[in-house]
DNA sequence: GACCGCTTGTGAAACGCTGCACATGGTTGC
DNA sequence: GCAACCATGTGCAGCGTTTCACAAGCGGTC
């Protein structure tokens, strides 16, 4: 209540605010206290001009001449990021990646406990991963309606995606961050975020070829290939 | 060399053009010989000007009053992204989130076959996962050199990834992909991206709050509007 | 108690991206 | 062969983000 953004934050900083708080996060565990705009952002990969301005948006938390209390800092990010109480994640599919995510240790550690495995293959109901028991999809909605779950993840191939985010959707989940490989659609007040792995490799590919056409008109010295 | 891009294509640009590949590739198989910028931005979840555009830094593929046609817009934005040939990648970390990269099948077909994988783990070392058999760190930049690898993913805790990084840069590796959630430093010439899970969640979580708090004060009509 | 050095917070300029609106030019039908 | 239609390609204005440069403010020092 007293903490209203007047102005509102921008979304390329909410992006890198995770960052931040991953690195005091490390500065805490190692007992310092204040670090300045300059420190935080060389740990941040960012520019110090541009860290400040972050910041800035949270509200006026530092001291000038000295920097930012870590602790006090720290408290801020997580506030503005919501991330006062647990948001328990639902995982849709625990195929190599679902499982990946579930034992993710960052989940946890930030906030979000993986809650509720769901997959369709029988073979897999009713058994356990890291403590945590498979459900069929046909519980779905259930598990989000008793363990209060607020982000769905979905973990499986492309082809079934747009129907699990609309179980999701149906069954009153908010946020979805899906990992399979295709446009899904959902209504206006649910919020995607979409990771692709293959997309980032693509991009590295891009650059990779663009450098090496530079380097082409100077000399070639890639070994064999 | 023919197709030298006059300007610069943009950031945003590449980043799309990853997408706008698996919708053409999906119409492809469907047999659908060309497309108008509005269908391919619909399914590509953009504004079609925006696709025009994007498209255009390529060149002048398209036909006026007809749409593009999908196997030569598929074979430009190939090129253009560099996909010509095939880029074998070497993974770092068989854990649960490496065995999933190197079972990914949106890597191979995507012209990213994963080439090799390693560990340092003894348990692991000798066997094979996929068919691909799990090698000692120390074999790292015989693998990159024999293998031809350009592109290095890694798939370990924070802790070691950035020994890991100067590992792979020290190889040769142009390009590395990273999911360890660290920032890490590589010299300039290296391809550095990062792919940070727990971020996404937290940027969800602070859309999910923000949303939140708009629907305190007014009210909520969560329902369809 | 005044000064000096240091770091924050921010106005303003520069930059890149988005989306509109329309001229351009190819295709189809008569 | 001409006209009507249609979708592309792009100039331009608006917007958000980045970066610089500097005034404002805090703490230590003499």
């Amino acid at each position: 209540m007293a903490s209203k953004p007047r102005r509102p934050i921008p979304d390329a900083t909410v992006s890198r605010l995770p960052i931040y708080q991953r690195v005091l996060d490390d500065l805490q565990s190692r007992d310092v206290a204040t670090v300045s705009s300059e420190d935080l952002a060389e740990l941040a990969g960012v520019n110090a001009a541009k860290a400040r301005k972050d910041l800035s948006f949270l509200g006026s938390y530092g001291i000038r001449g000295v920097g930012y209390e870590v602790d006090y800092l720290l408290f801020q990010i997580r506030h503005a990021l919501g991330l006062t109480q647990q948001w328990p994640v639902l995982i849709v599919g625990v195929g190599n990646l679902g499982r990946a995510l579930a034992d993710y240790a960052g989940f946890t550690t930030r906030g979000f406990p993986v809650a509720a495995l769901v997959d369709d293959d029988p073979a897999k109901i009713g058994t356990e991963h890291v403590g945590i028991e498979i459900h069929p999809l046909a519980d779905l909605a259930a598990l989000v309606r008793d363990l209060g779950i607020a982000i769905g993840v979905i973990a499986i191939p492309s082809s079934g995606a747009q129907r699990v985010a609309d179980l999701l959707v149906e069954a009153g989940v908010s946020s979805i961050l899906n990992f399979a490989p295709a446009v899904l659609s959902v209504p206006d007040d649910v919020h995607l975020r979409q990771v692709d792995l293959a997309v980032e490799l693509q991009i590295l590919s891009f650059h990779r070829q663009r450098g090496q056409r530079e380097t082409d008109q100077i000399d070639v010295d890639r070994g064999p290939h």
